[in-house]
RNA sequence: GGAGAGGUUCCCGAGUGGCCAAAGGGAUCAGACUGUAAAUCUGACGGCGAAGCCUUCGGAGGUUCGAAUCCUCCCCUCUCCA
């Protein structure tokens, strides 16, 4: 059995520790059942969510067997711990069809001795009284409010409903502990105050210690929410985020995050983490490329991650073949017969979200086919403008978008 | 329930009858420089367009030649009191 425990803190995915002197020799006494909660409040999970997911793979790769937790009794109340307001309610069909999604990413990262359970299962039938009396009257008011996490909200406003979020989440670590012995809760940093009401619930009931450990909170260099962008997250779905923005996404990384996305996102072995991290200029640069083959291919696989990269090396390199990965619009070839002005093509393959955007890239000497800038809003792309029966429509240096003819 | 303060374009925030598609900052996008990085500089930043037109300042009405700005009602948030 390797020593997870180091693993994980040398690759940074240590943040806080509730017992930092037991807990190592916990994991190294044999096998320990630990978990992390996912939210159902999105139909998949977005790149800030491969930080818990990576850490239970490690755990399972080290012979401890993980628990994921779909929050789909407590996506019904909504935690509020480190938010600035409440947020939407959703639907219970939204929350199982969200929970069902995240189902099948998990399971990516979890193989056949972890679990993939879901917290309605024991949340939905509680009764309210018994509630309040078995679980209730071991929690502090005075305590929960000056929780760091509540903080914003007292400030901001906090409903009824959000303050019992911990008792629910404790009490499916309470669950967890009485069924699968599950003596270790992680979560990000946000999760701390949650994770640790759900210690002292375990503690008080069952007169036995648990353990909890949280992720850092990852930003990027810039400071910038990890997995966000101006377009939205980036999602481990290839439906909402394909697997050619995912890499894409990983490729632009910033210099100084390269070192630690790798040992985040990563399985490499550190020591060629350290190496591939510590080039420089141009070296670096083609770190960031592993980088974002190796993240690609633990989401989507070895094969869309080659096909991510031809795309991206076709794209950006002029190499010929690869253009299978860039996104693709197929239009009807008629149209193209009297010529298709630039300003609607680029609109409606969605490179750009209106006619005005566009008229303002072209303005600005942003926009392309293929190699050739587009001087005028009144040019159109006639078929003597494809090559093979398609044609690249280019924004910036980064966005690329291929029409083909059907 | 009572008193007060607020809700402005992605975010923060100015604007109290025409000069307002709305200051300023941030974010974003494009150009230059580069390494598909960062920093910096330049420009753009509601929509449709040739001019010009259309839609926007919590919602619905109203006053006015003219409203983000005034009036009425409603919804929401915060603070204090109960």
């Amino acid at each position: 059995m390797s020593d997870v425990y180091a693993i994980l803190k040398e690759r940074g995915f240590v943040s806080q520790v509730t017992d930092e002197a037991a807990l190592p020799g916990l994991l190294a006494a044999g096998p320990v059942t630990c978990y992390v909660g996912f939210d159902p409040t999105a139909a998949s999970l977005h790149a800030g969510s491969l930080l818990p997911l990576m850490a239970l793979a490690h755990m399972e790769r080290a012979g401890h067997r993980p628990i994921a937790i779909l929050g789909g009794g407590t996506a019904m109340v909504g935690d509020p711990s480190g938010k600035t307001e409440m947020r939407k309610m959703l639907s219970q069909d939204d929350i199982s069809a969200n929970g069902e999604g995240l189902r099948q990413q998990i399971r990516k990262f979890i193989g056949a001795d972890g679990l993939v359970l879901d917290n309605s299962d024991w949340l939905l039938e509680l009764s309210y009284v018994s509630f309040l009396r078995e679980i209730g009257r071991h929690f502090s008011v005075n305590r929960m409010l000056t929780a760091e996490s509540y903080k914003i909200r007292l400030e901001k406003g906090l409903s009824f409903l959000e303050f019992n979020y911990q008792l629910l989440q404790a009490y499916d670590y309470l669950v967890l502990f009485q069924k699968y012995g599950c003596h270790l809760q992680m979560g990000g940093d946000d999760q701390w105050g949650n994770i640790v009401a759900g210690m002292d619930l375990i503690r008080r009931v069952e007169a036995k210690p648990a353990y909890g450990l949280t992720f850092p909170l990852l930003e990027t260099a810039s400071g910038e929410k990890m997995g966000k962008t101006a377009r939205g997250a980036v999602w481990l779905d290839a439906e909402l985020t394909s697997a050619y923005e995912f890499y894409q996404y990983f490729r632009n990384t910033d210099d100084r995050d390269v070192a630690r996305f790798l040992a985040f996102f990563t399985f490499l072995p550190m020591d060629e983490v350290r190496a591939l991290g510590a080039e420089k200029d141009a070296a670096l640069n083609r770190s960031k490329e592993r980088l974002a083959y190796e993240a690609t291919a633990v989401v989507h696989g070895k094969e869309a991650a080659e096909k991510a990269q031809q795309a991206a090396r076709s794209a950006f390199c002029g190499s010929a073949d690869g253009d299978a990965g860039i996104p693709t619009t197929e239009l009807d070839s008629k149209r193209f017969a009297a010529g298709i002005g630039v300003v609607d093509l680029f609109a409606e393959v969605g490179l750009c979200k209106s006619k005005s955007e566009v008229r303002r890239l072209i303005k600005q000497g942003g926009a392309r086919i293929a190699d050739r800038r587009i001087t005028t809003i009144e040019e159109k792309i006639t078929p003597a403008d494809l090559c093979d029966g398609c044609v690249l429509l280019r924004v910036g240096k980064k966005k690329v978008h291929r029409v083909v003819l059907r």
